[in-house]
RNA sequence: CUGCCCGUAGCUCAACUGGAUAGAGCACCAGCCUUCUAAGCUGGGGGUUACAGGUUCGAUUCCUGUCGGGCAGGCCA
């Protein structure tokens, strides 16, 4: 992988010269990495631990004859060689100057990067079946998906935002059932009401609306309801639009929008899920068993065979989930990615099979997941548990109700995602420094407040002079702000967007000791505008981050 | 019982994918607190990276096993 660290480019470079005529014919990869120990340098390499064993040399006398060889550069201070045969690099303060004016000029468009070259991808996450409202695993689910997307558009990919859900299996009949049985007066409950049925109170809701022969309109439907509640069908009708509708209201509030929405119904009425099943027999896939039809999905590294087609005639849930994921596959998304809750993992062999199965070429490990676990939530040192609307869970909507979207948004994707996660509303709602948004967008405001105060035009700084900043705080803020481009094109290639969050807090924190050691507004004029235009590239590069995060950053707080 | 994921300071988490003395934030302790935004600032203690082996110059990272936790293992989704 090409490095994204501007002063990284240089070293690699300079390095790679040296080895054009020290081991020229020998392949090594140019691994260059920041020190955690200081006094080993701003950047270290292993080449000539990695060489010696090829050229069957001493890794330290090799080291010399590397460093024999490398051409001067004004903004390398020294070199070492320490330990086993490290080559430490010590920079220049000035090298360092020059991330300040990269970062003003290319504003919104620092740290993006062109690995993605214009190709496709299709992220599919959230996917909730319209049985009631988002719950707080969904906005996990949600945060991580829209980040992802941000995280993959800054690295050159064309990125397509999807939502999946059925309108028609057997969770859709139960919900229809809920609602005729509100509608005809009864309650969870009551004797009458159904076995197998959702319990919330927005069930009563919906019945009420449908009485009232209201209108509702999601995505790509608009139902108007009949009012007859004997009408199973439209029921099912209206209280599918009506939870969509609900749906799309929770995702505005967490400023999440999808490019589309697909129907799994739409996979039979247009022929897929039976083309899918006759290729993988076609294909002597399949077999026949207990009167069920068996996909082979042990050929393909699954526990076991699974069934396709019940002995009913009924197909099972992957059979249309393999004919979804082909779909993608023809419609030109060569990459894949599909955001799931841990408890769906045992689903990814037998689609992976399927895909395998069919014989199109679709690539192997097609598609990709990113698995992420539960999320619990506590307020006042207690667990929450339950909501008014929904009854059995904490919706995503009373999440962000009770704290905001941003600390939403921040707090669920503050840690990796297959670790579990408490969200502390409480936390949520500090305004200090334990809080870890408002640690970071504390920052981008005291940035904006100094600007205000300072009065003149963020622009007149274009050709401030950088050498008065060489202060321990000042070239650890540049550093850091150098990292960036790195951090982003990792997260999005680990899909770790995580990281920006660590990224960023650490950023905000070097802001802040930086903040709190040394005044910007000085008197002497060259001081003052370099300690600006650096401000400036740490306000740049904060807005940058949190808005892949999809966190706002407040100009005052 | 089997498969996948996880196990790092008292707590919540990092560790640039195999690098040098494992880092932050809470909490704790000690000082400070007349400032562009204030709800604090500076420093300090704290570790056999669950355990035992293995691979190599070098392991939190890769391999094997053990222990502990989560999730799955349906002709449910």
């Amino acid at each position: 992988m090409s490095s994204t660290h501007p002063i990284k480019d240089l070293i690699v470079r300079l390095l790679g010269e040296a080895l054009d005529t020290v081991a020229p014919d020998t392949p090594v990869s140019l691994d260059i990495e920041r020190p955690k120990n200081a006094t080993h340098g701003d950047f270290s390499c292993n080449v000539a631990m990695q060489l010696a064993r090829p050229l069957k040399k001493n890794p330290r006398e090799l080291a010399q004859h590397i460093l024999n060889e490398l051409p001067a550069s004004p903004l390398v201070a020294r070199t070492e060689i320490a330990g086993a045969g490290f080559i430490n690099f010590h920079l220049a303060p000035a090298a360092w100057h020059g991330i300040v004016p990269r970062i003003r000029a290319e504003g919104a468009a620092y740290g993006r990067g062109d690995a993605g070259q214009g190709q496709r991808v299709l992220v599919e996450f959230v996917s909730a079946n319209p049985t009631g409202p988002l719950h707080v695993g969904h906005g996990r689910q949600a945060a991580l998906g829209d980040a992802l997307c941000n995280l993959f558009a800054t690295q050159g990919w064309a990125v397509h935002r999807e939502f999946y859900y059925n309108d028609a299996g057997v969770q859709i009949a139960t919900l229809a059932t809920s609602v005729q049985a509100r509608a005809k007066g009864l309650k969870p409950g009551d004797a009458g009401w159904p076995e197998a049925a959702y319990n919330g109170e927005y069930i009563g809701d919906i019945a009420t609306d449908f009485l009232a022969g209201k209108t509702v309109r999601a995505d790509d439907r608009e139902v108007t309801a009949s009012g007859n509640a004997d009408d199973l069908d439209a029921l099912r009708e209206f209280a599918v639009a009506y939870l969509r509708h609900e749906q799309d209201l929770d995702l505005k509030a967490f400023a999440v929008k999808f490019d589309h929405f697909y129907l799994e119904s739409s996979l039979y009425t247009s022929g897929r899920v039976e083309a899918t099943v006759n290729t993988l027999v076609a294909n002597g896939k399949t077999y026949e068993h207990d009167g069920a039809l068996w996909l082979r999905t042990t050929d393909y590294g699954d526990d076991k065979d699974r069934v396709m087609k019940k002995s009913d005639g009924g197909y099972t849930y992957f059979v249309p989930d393999v004919a979804y994921h082909i779909a993608k596959w023809e419609r030109g998304y060569t990459r894949a990615i599909n955001i799931q809750g841990t408890d769906h993992h045992g689903t990814i062999a037998r689609v992976r099979a399927g895909l395998q199965a069919v014989g199109l070429g679709i690539a192997e490990g097609y598609p990709d997941y990113l698995l992420h676990t539960m999320v619990r939530v506590m307020r006042g040192g207690e667990e929450v548990k339950i909501s008014k609307r929904a009854g059995s869970y904490v919706t995503l909507r009373d999440l962000i109700e009770w704290t905001s979207k941003d600390a939403v948004r921040f707090f669920l994707l503050s840690r990796k995602p297959d670790t579990e996660y408490v969200f502390d509303v409480d936390l949520a709602l500090a305004k200090n420094n334990d809080n870890p948004v408002y640690y970071v967008q504390y920052a981008h405001a005291r940035i904006c407040r100094v600007f205000e105060e300072w009065g003149g035009q963020p622009a007149s700084l274009a050709d401030a002079s950088l050498a008065p900043l060489t202060a321990p705080h000042e070239l650890a803020l540049m550093q850091r702000l150098a990292e960036y481009p790195e951090v982003i094109a990792t997260a999005a290639q680990e899909l770790s967007p995580h990281l920006v969050v660590h990224y960023l807090t650490t950023l905000a924190g070097d802001f802040h000791a930086w903040y709190n050691a040394e005044k910007f507004l000085v008197d002497d004029p060259a001081t003052r505008l370099a300690r600006l235009a650096l401000a400036e590239a740490c306000r740049i590069t904060i807005v940058n981050g949190l808005a892949l995060l999809g966190v706002s950053a407040p100009e005052t707080m």
